[in-house]
RNA sequence: GUCCCGGUAGCUCAGCAGGAUAGAGCACUUGAUUCCUAAUCAAGAGGCCACAAGUUCGAAUCUUGUUCGGGACACCA
């Protein structure tokens, strides 16, 4: 819609606008304040300019009014435009706000290290990613969602170690000197408990079985992952091993190396990252030779730019900022546009219950499980909350709040809108198919108005993609469960004269807020 | 000390590629149900947009400084 509005306002002006909704749709529909930078160039007052540039559009068909108020020019688009792009999208329901698109772009979110389940920080990032995805795709980009994992390195061999001693202690009965660090937590103990039927108590007697307990322990966290991220509405198209990715160690470290950016010192390898921004150069191989955290970055970053996509969107946890410049700085010594990653923190989520905070930590095993949030308020609300507000904020939330479920919880709000279209649809024993081709005419302001919001879903959909801020999204699709219950109130909808259009401007309010839900992850309901 | 994020209504947050009287939800007050679900709606009240300077015809929005809060500054991930 706004497309073809741009550019029929584009036909006439000649010239480059910006193009905004007023704050009050009595102004119009859309509106532009082009005439005050034309002020400066043409010498003339902007409410002068807009009235001569209102005249232009006295012929224009998809405008029924094009008026000029204080130096604006405002656009009131016309029923038959309206109507046309309702009764397609209702006859085209599964293609409604869909575009065509060539770009390929790989999303890697969540990718938490797999050494316990998934915690309420995670999943901020993975439900963020995850509409993101189903966003582009809605928009044609060929996106691949992809989780990298963690499994090797000291994390893992911390959760072996965890294991072994938990064992050793739940199972054998023994003392245990614990140390300073190592995973805490319940399931720790369950892991043991399970390993001792899996394998055999005596697992626990020999500290060479901690590597074994290591990777088994890993592969059980990982199905934990999965099933946590299931249980919101979340799959990842590949899980990509960090392990696996180490044989192309060399290959990768060759190219650093022909671009000199790469020195030894003190029997370590160093990336120079400081030449592109870091503060300091980084250790990438050990001086036992072990390669860093970052050697495996930098091989997969490597393995990425290799498939070729046309972008690349990280989400990390904010705490990981200060892994940015080194990892982009390592991209560019590969070789590649670095500046094709994009990467968006997810900040920190803080938990309240009954009004205390909630201290996260994963370490010590003291920290909220998203699977039992999830069981609390249901994988909906759970959603919704990270979708309401925008990556970069700190969000600070009641889980007692959220496991209200009354009409505080938005989500519940737009669903009923979305029901109640559906119960008049059945009181009014009519389908879709029935008033999808009837002329709309006539209409009053108000249906106008909520006609036409229902119509926004397609430019809102585009720009929380582009912008990425997922809240914008969801912060539409309350205002339009708004102006529906609004309208129901003041209209009388079965049995009066205006049913069958009323009908169809519902079902297209009802199309919108079932898809704009849709790619939340969240289902429609039809009934309360 | 350096870097990142934030400071907008009592609370949680939108708005920020500069633009018309600063918005929503919750909470609070008042009202609406012989009629499609009152799980709703309407009305009211509530604001030095952290502070200061600058740029501009115009700043919550851009720049700089200050301040407060959160986070990060590993050869851990």
């Amino acid at each position: 819609m706004k497309k073809k509005i741009t550019s029929n306002i584009k036909k006439e002006l000649e010239r480059e606008f910006i193009l905004e909704k007023p704050k009050d749709l009595s102004f119009g529909h859309y509106a532009t304040p082009v005439a005050f930078s034309l002020a400066k160039e043409l010498r003339k007052s902007p409410i002068i300019i807009a009235e001569e540039l209102a005249k232009k559009f006295a012929k224009n068909e998809i405008f029924e009014e094009v008026n000029a108020t204080k130096g604006y020019l405002n656009f009131k688009l016309s029923e038959t435009f309206l109507d046309e792009y309702t009764t397609w999208a209702l006859k085209n329901q599964d293609d409604y706000a869909k575009e065509k698109n060539d770009k390929s772009i790989l999303l890697e979110f969540v990718s938490a290290n797999p050494t316990g389940p998934l915690h309420i920080g995670h999943a901020r990032g993975a439900v963020i990613g995850d509409t993101l995805c189903r966003l582009g795709r809605h928009l044609g980009y060929r996106v691949d969602s992809e989780y990298y994992v963690n499994d090797a390195g000291n994390q893992i061999d911390l959760l072996g170690l965890s294991i072994f001693l938990a064992g050793q202690e739940n199972v054998l009965k023994q003392k245990v000197d614990w140390p300073d660090e190592y995973y805490r937590g319940e399931y720790i103990v369950d892991l043991a408990h399970k390993a001792s039927e899996d394998f055999d108590k005596n697992i626990f007697s020999d500290k060479e079985n901690i590597k074994i307990l290591s990777d088994w322990g890993k592969d059980m966290m990982l199905q934990l992952i999965e099933k946590n991220l299931k249980d919101i509405g979340i799959t990842f198209d590949k899980y990509v091993s960090e392990k696996s990715l180490y044989n192309k160690w060399d290959e990768s470290f060759e190219k650093l190396q022909k671009n000199d950016k790469t020195y030894k010192k003190d029997e370590k390898t160093w990336i120079r990252s400081s030449d592109f921004g870091d503060e300091k150069d980084r250790v990438v191989v050990r001086d036992d030779g072990r390669a860093t955290y970052l050697a495996g970055d930098i091989i997969y970053h490597d393995n990425k730019y290799q498939r070729g996509f046309d972008r690349y969107i990280n989400i990390w946890g904010a705490d990981h900022h200060g892994y940015i410049a080194r990892v982009k700085a390592a991209i560019n010594f590969l070789g590649y546009d670095e500046s094709r990653l994009e990467i968006i923190l997810a900040q920190m989520v803080s938990l309240l219950k009954g009004g205390e905070p909630y201290k996260m930590s994963k370490r010590s095993g003291n920290f909220i499980l998203m699977s039992d949030v999830t069981q609390e308020i249901g994988k909906d609300a759970l959603r919704f909350v990270f979708l309401s507000k925008k990556a970069d904020t700190h969000l600070e939330f009641d889980v007692d709040m959220l496991k209200k479920q009354d009409s505080t919880n938005p989500i519940f709000y737009i669903n009923y809108a979305h029901a109640r279209v559906n119960q008049i649809f059945e009181k009014s024993g009519k389908k879709i198919k029935d008033v999808k081709d009837v002329k709309l005419e006539n209409l009053n302001e108000n249906a106008k108005n909520l006609l036409f919001n229902a119509l926004l879903l397609p430019e809102v959909i585009e720009d929380t993609f582009n912008s990425r801020q997922v809240q914008r999204l969801s912060d539409y699709l309350i205002l339009l469960a708004s102006n529906l219950h609004k309208f129901y109130n003041e209209n009388r909808v079965v049995g009066s004269e205006n049913e069958q259009v009323y009908l169809k401007i519902f079902a297209m309010v009802a199309l919108s807020i079932r898809t704009g839900l849709g790619l939340m992850g969240i289902e429609a309901k039809d009934k309360m």
